[in-house]
DNA sequence: ACCAGACTTAAGCACTTCGTAAGCGGATGA
DNA sequence: TCATCCGCTTACGAAGTGCTTAAGTCTGGT
């Protein structure tokens, strides 16, 4: 899951930055409006964590543009406490949520869970995929009634595969999705990961998609 | 334990949120109708207190809002009027408890603990996993028969532990309940709170779930 | 204001997890 | 059928995570 975080606060943005990782979140940190706006045009971040007031380009500005620009990804909106007149402008603008600072990184969290929930659809915290099940609220996983241990890469692995359970998830969403934009060098990190993905549950379970990606059956036993 | 408190007299809202963060809880004070229904909307707090007549939107107003968007956060109305009236509405609107000012402390802190307990589905003042007894009211532990001195600290870690025992609880939820917002830093806070917990229980009653938190099986020896 | 206990921070260490690279094998297409 | 490509598997070093100890800071009670 790749998350663009725009916010210019030193302090504040690594905080978040850090947060988010540790959630097995991918992080990219823009301090600029003028960056955020083009990062945002190509549409490749699940979400973008937007906070109001920045310099070079205002961030209620980047969102109007980008929205100008059919730009779908849910904004999830940061402002000042006492600015209520900026969340109602910023809703207005087209952010999907917004969030007053301070704010508990849990309260974050959920949000954004809530939001890429939404965006793909999903009601409950709990997603299902015949004999395999994964509680988002507690990270468990289970598979044919047997608790399962995964690492946070591994389990963000298996989350957008379930959360796309039944369609083919190409290789490079994937690999967006868990190591960000930079990271995009050639190696077979991915690979790996499907490896001891594979192990801990089954052989069959994710199945590969030759020269497109990987897929989890609706109903895999 | 997270508590929001919906109160915007300085000196009273001063005064609840000291006594709270004493008893080891961690208060989001908040002064405005507004700000409270947004807070409550996430389900991120283990209860509310609610002062009605607030300035920007009415307390009751409030409280009805978030009912009807299946807020189902315990809330404890507070208020200056005794009239049998409000009391009926107030309950009426969904509150699961009421309190009329002025009030002792203590006796908040007792319908606090009451409600708490009541929203974790636990009958009596004690929960108990395997071989840990823990006491809400006295706030006493014991672990295999021996009465186990602890700090308010350690207690409330044990005690969110224990109230999901047999589940993993992230780490982050572990943070923002027993820190708040202030733990944006980075340390190791948590890790020696569980380390002195470990010690004075044994070494295998909290397990560590690495990468995601720690937890207490339901049936610890 | 002082003291003791509680709490947070920081640093070193052990262990786990992750990304890289290299070799292998099966699939693909000419 | 062969050459090529793509993905699988394994091993290893680097990075990350949590444990522990110790020192510094805060807090409440006297």
């Amino acid at each position: 899951m790749h998350i663009i975080l725009v916010e210019d606060d030193p302090q504040l943005g690594a905080a978040i930055q850090r947060a988010l990782e540790r959630l097995a979140y991918t992080v990219s940190w823009l301090r600029d409006g003028r960056e955020a706006l083009l990062a945002l045009r190509d549409q490749t971040a699940d979400l973008v964590l937007l906070d109001l007031g920045l310099p070079g380009k205002d961030g209620l500005d980047v969102l109007v543009e980008a929205r100008r620009l059919h730009v779908k990804t849910p904004v999830l909106v940061m402002t000042a406490r006492d600015a209520l007149d900026d969340r109602v402008r910023g809703l207005d603008a087209g952010a999907d949520d917004y969030l007053v600072k301070p704010f508990h990184l849990e309260e974050l969290g959920a949000r954004i869970r809530s939001l890429t929930r939404r965006a793909q659809g999903l009601a409950a915290n709990r997603i299902d995929a015949g004999a395999l099940s994964l509680d988002l609220g507690t990270s468990e996983v289970s598979f044919r009634g047997e608790r399962v241990e995964l690492t946070k890469r591994e389990f963000a692995l298996l989350q957008i595969l379930m959360e796309r359970a039944g369609r083919l998830v190409r290789r490079e969403n994937l690999e967006n999705s868990l190591y960000g934009l930079d990271n995009m060098v050639g190696s077979s990190a991915l690979e790996v990961l499907v490896h001891t993905l594979r192990r801990k549950l089954s052989y069959d379970t994710i199945q590969t998609v030759r020269g497109f990606g990987y897929m989890i059956p609706r109903e895999p036993q």
